[in-house]
DNA sequence: TGACTGTATTGATCTCGATCAATTACAGCG
DNA sequence: CGCTGTAATTGATCGAGATCAATACAGTCA
């Protein structure tokens, strides 16, 4: 299993706050020039909406910081999350202005984006960047089927402690922390929101939370702040084996 | 929502006995010629696996005929189909040799395949392969976030009308025919397969396809051939809005 | 300070799909 | 033909998670 962390490139993107591995990644310096010049930066806040389903949208995006979902709902307001964008992740996609899925803002969000049309002819120029976005694309193929594994055939605790472990991780890699032992985070979404995730109700997320928190596996905070004593503990119960490379 | 069919080139690829949208699609001669130098065909009976997860995978391919799936095997035995591959889709990928799920012949399968390295030179060499590659990711993705919303919020029967109306539609345009009024054709999956595909157990398929005869939404010649009486009645099952794009 | 709002927890009950088990259908084959 | 083995159907029962409902809690605003 590719391990997404190994493809962040240790090359800065200019004034982007974090070095990110979307587009900038890996450009050569005239390339860079380019971006530079179609690239501007947007924020939201914590619950807004950046784009709804079937909206035009005239950028992509790289996210710098914060949590936004890609989320899908039917006719009769069951709602599915599809996508979990986390720092460094990419939004949108090139030959397609239409938006498929709802993106809301987990938390306050930054997003670098690139204006659509320049950005095109940047792919089209350039080998390297749609070989990137390939590359990308795949990461997220991979991740989507892990995803379908844990909506089809997971328990509902085993749900909870995948979606732990998977922030867990990102959120350490983040920090440049390792992901053993004692770990701690904020979680980025509500209850609700993690239902929508795990494709159960915020009432047996809630019960699933308690019940881990009983048997000592996670430790709460307040509502939002979680400590992991042992990482090795919480990984027992996401029923992944060992080695599996859960991708975010 | 991208329609897949769009993307088929009309332009048959030299000696595939059907045109298919794979890497030669699109080609320009040269490259072609370059394809015909390491392409080789293998075929698989149903229920042959082609490659275990794991396994080193020195070819990446396109499906001629048949149908293969994608799954993931828990260590308790639990199953998770995460890809259904029919005639036109791509296996396998550039950058990684090692196959990260079991991929077995549903049916009878021929494969188009191309030895990996020659392949990756292609792509490093032409940029309009890996644009194409990136096209038809993207196309993935999308079928993998429909497919999460069926796994984390459809109901039984809105999984099995999904599951028939995806592959009636898939079989239709394959057979240049319309997906209206009355359709039929052969499924290509046991029960079971069904039941990993939807996130069911076997049993539950056989339920809901005998309330859905009853119903007079399918009907059964044998157990594999199914005729649609009137395709909207399916599509008003699955749950999906009237002009929803549901992908492969 | 207290009313108000959105988020989270907990309880009681119900239901859909899983599980366990028996039977049937059918294709291949001696 | 009557076996044999696999795929599929059907029945009886169970249980995980959904649903409905009440309560707790932390901000935030008047």
């Amino acid at each position: 299993m590719p391990n997404r962390q190994l493809a962040i490139p240790q090359q800065d993107c200019a004034d982007c706050p974090i070095r990110h591995r979307a587009v900038c990644a890996r450009c050569e310096t005239d390339e860079l020039t380019h971006l530079e010049s179609i690239k501007y930066y947007r924020k939201f806040d914590a619950g807004q909406t950046v784009v709804w389903a079937g909206d035009k949208m005239d950028f992509v995006a790289s996210v710098i910081e914060g949590v936004a979902s890609l989320t899908q709902t039917m006719e009769d307001g069951r709602r599915q999350m599809v996508g979990l964008l986390l720092p460094s992740d990419f939004l949108g996609r090139p030959n397609r202005d239409t938006a498929p899925y709802d993106v809301v803002a987990s938390t306050d969000v930054t997003l670098c984006c690139f204006r659509r049309a320049p950005f095109q002819k940047l792919i089209a120029e350039n080998a390297n960047i749609s070989q990137r976005l390939l590359e990308m694309t795949l990461d997220e193929l991979d991740a989507a089927r892990e995803w379908m594994l844990l909506l089809g055939r997971k328990t509902a605790r085993e749900k909870i402690a995948s979606l732990l472990s998977i922030i867990a991780r990102r959120d350490a890699s983040l920090k440049d922390l390792p992901s053993k032992g004692e770990v701690s985070f904020d979680l980025p979404l509500t209850r609700e929101a993690m239902a929508d995730y795990l494709g159960l109700t915020l009432e047996t997320v809630s019960r699933q939370m308690s019940a881990l928190k009983r048997d000592d596996v996670i430790r709460l905070e307040g509502k939002r702040h979680i400590t992991i004593p042992d990482f090795d503990l919480l990984m027992d119960e996401t029923g992944d084996d060992a080695d599996g490379g859960m991708l975010v």
